[in-house]
RNA sequence: GGGCUAUUAGCUAAGCGGUAAAGCAGCCGCCUCUUAAGCGGAAGAGCGUAGGUUCAAAUCCUACAUAGCCCA
């Protein structure tokens, strides 16, 4: 049958209903457990035995079993499944006033996918399936639409994105990912709360976007008459706080990237940014280990984890590197020995570095050596430290190594998952560095920013001694949750609309 | 941006040049211990879209769309 048929004859099945004189759409059911408290709470009653507790319950009807005076429904709830065992006799006798067909009505005009709450006594059936022996039930909401296959589910990776209620009704590994996601903010939040910081929210709609190199999103104003950018990073507006006379305040929010999709990015995503006065970037890896360990402790109740099959463990204290001292142990080459860029491009080039001549710095060089040799070898927690100044505009410099800044980006799995620096504090150097990018901007760099002058105006107020750091949430729970792609950890992630057939032939005709 | 792969009924899918299997779901019938319940019956497909090759195309070719994987 064509899908349009199932949905016409569960129409028709609404309409037999409200002849009956029930609202297909129920207002409210009173339940007292979930399905998981019951397996719990009954996991010890011996098969055939009944007890004479009366409890309700309520949840989608996932699989039907009917036979001729006798039926097993499984309903799901958000905890999990429980069997409802229906026998005709009891429902007819106790339904009596409300329904005297009680039980062919159930049978005759409930669809898997309903919703249904029922009431009744606990029994485990003979073959051991804990079940609630029906009583009394009642539709809450009636569905239209067919589910998924119940022994395969949903496997179309497309269709599990854009119909992601579908995927969470059919695949329990999926809602159990999204539970884990909130538990890990909540942990977060938590911890940090519990070291005296407070979370405030900062402007999404920006005149100038600035924090990071990424190229933003335009939107327009209509009353303003203006175009406005959403942000790429929470890092100005939390510094002016911190300017303000905050001592420690994060914001755990959503920030827009113009940029390319892939199993790693998705155009909106969501960053911890936390900053901290009178800290170094000493002090953020400590609360950047302390952050992490909480969450997969919370989440996970451990410290050794396995991510697409690679053991991963996270028992602090975690590795603490130069990129010099990592760069040298990986390819040799010791950067501090170079004057010149001609110098250490012949050094890199002839390590079988790729794509040298194009880079205009030593530093800059130093970075893409590390990208290309370093980065996916990183497999375990570790924190690298102490970037070059000229990929670094926000960073203070290094309190004793000439042209470095104090910065670590921690690393695992190969990927980047935080990003930390002890604060550049002083204003004319903050400027110095800003103009150069907006002089990039200028140039044709779309991921450059001109200079956010009110920032500067802040600085110029004077910011304490301050670290700060930036954490991707979605790439910690694709770790904490063992996800391939970023689109398994956001609920609703960025796809392309389908091209609409019916509304292109409704077009041309 | 480049390459490879996929797209067949609501779901899961076979067929890979000769005129669209099957299972689940749904419909009708039987059935009081099932759990992918079972048995019997009748239905349900513009084969992603648009062109082309051929006597003949789901199948071969070319574009396009969407998605996945790899690369930049």
């Amino acid at each position: 049958m064509a899908s349009d048929d199932i949905r016409a004859t569960r129409l028709e099945k609404v309409a037999q209903l409200k002849e009956l004189g029930v609202n297909p759409y129920a207002y409210r059911w009173e339940s007292t457990h979930h399905a998981a408290q019951l397996q719990k709470k009954y996991a010890d009653l011996p098969n055939g035995d009944e007890v004479q507790d009366e409890v309700a319950i309520a949840g989608r009807i996932l699989l039907r079993r009917v036979f001729g005076k006798l039926a097993f429904f499984t309903l799901q709830d958000e905890t999990g499944t429980i069997q409802l065992y229906l026998d005709k006799k009891k429902i007819q006798d106790s339904m009596a006033e409300v329904d005297a067909d009680a039980f062919n009505h159930l049978k005759q005009l409930t669809d898997a996918g309903d919703f249904l709450g029922v009431k009744g006594s606990i029994r485990r059936t003979e073959k051991g399936e804990l079940s609630v022996n029906v009583s009394y039930y009642a539709i809450l909401t009636k569905s239209l639409l067919p589910l998924p296959d119940k022994w395969h589910g949903l496997t179309d990776v497309a269709k599990r994105y854009r119909q992601r209620y579908v995927d969470l009704i059919v695949n329990a590994e999926v809602r159990e990912t999204f539970r884990r996601r909130a538990l890990i903010t909540a942990a977060i939040r938590r911890h940090l709360d519990q070291q005296g910081f407070i979370e405030i929210e900062t402007p999404v709609l920006l005149s100038e976007a600035g924090g990071a190199d990424a190229r933003p999103f335009i939107t327009y104003h209509n009353t303003l008459e203006m175009e406005l950018y959403l942000r790429i990073a929470t890092e100005l507006h939390l510094k002016r706080l911190i300017v303000g006379g905050f001592e420690r305040v994060f914001e755990l929010g959503r920030i827009f990237r113009n940029e390319g999709i892939s199993t790693r990015h998705n155009p909106e995503f969501t960053t911890l940014e936390l900053y901290q006065a009178y800290a170094d970037y000493h002090d953020m890896m400590a609360l950047t280990e302390a952050l992490i360990i909480t969450a997969a402790q919370s989440v996970l109740g451990t410290l050794e984890i396995t991510y697409q099959g690679e053991a991963i463990d996270l028992s602090p204290p975690w590795r603490r590197v130069t990129m010099h001292d990592l760069v040298q142990e990986q390819t040799g080459l010791d950067f501090t020995q170079f004057q010149t860029i001609d110098e250490a491009r012949s050094a890199a080039a002839a390590a079988g570095v790729l794509n040298v001549d194009e880079i205009q710095s030593v530093g800059k060089l130093l970075n893409e050596v590390f990208e290309q040799r370093v980065e996916a070898n990183l497999v375990q927690p570790t924190f690298v430290m102490d970037y070059p100044v000229e990929i670094s505009p926000l960073a203070k410099p290094h309190r004793t190594k000439p042209g470095l800044v104090e910065r670590f980006e921690l690393f695992i799995v190969g990927r980047e998952t935080a990003n930390s620096f002890s604060e550049l504090t002083d204003p004319i150097d903050q400027r110095e560095r800003l103009e150069a990018q907006a002089a990039r901007k200028a140039a044709g760099d779309l991921e450059a920013q001109g200079v956010d002058e009110d920032f500067l105006t802040a600085l110029e107020y004077g910011m304490p001694p301050t670290g700060g750091m930036g954490m991707g949430i979605d790439r910690l729970v694709m770790l904490l949750t063992d996800s391939a792609s970023i689109r398994d950890v956001i609920a609703f992630p960025l796809l392309k609309p389908e091209t609409d057939l019916k509304t292109e032939t409704d077009e041309k005709s």
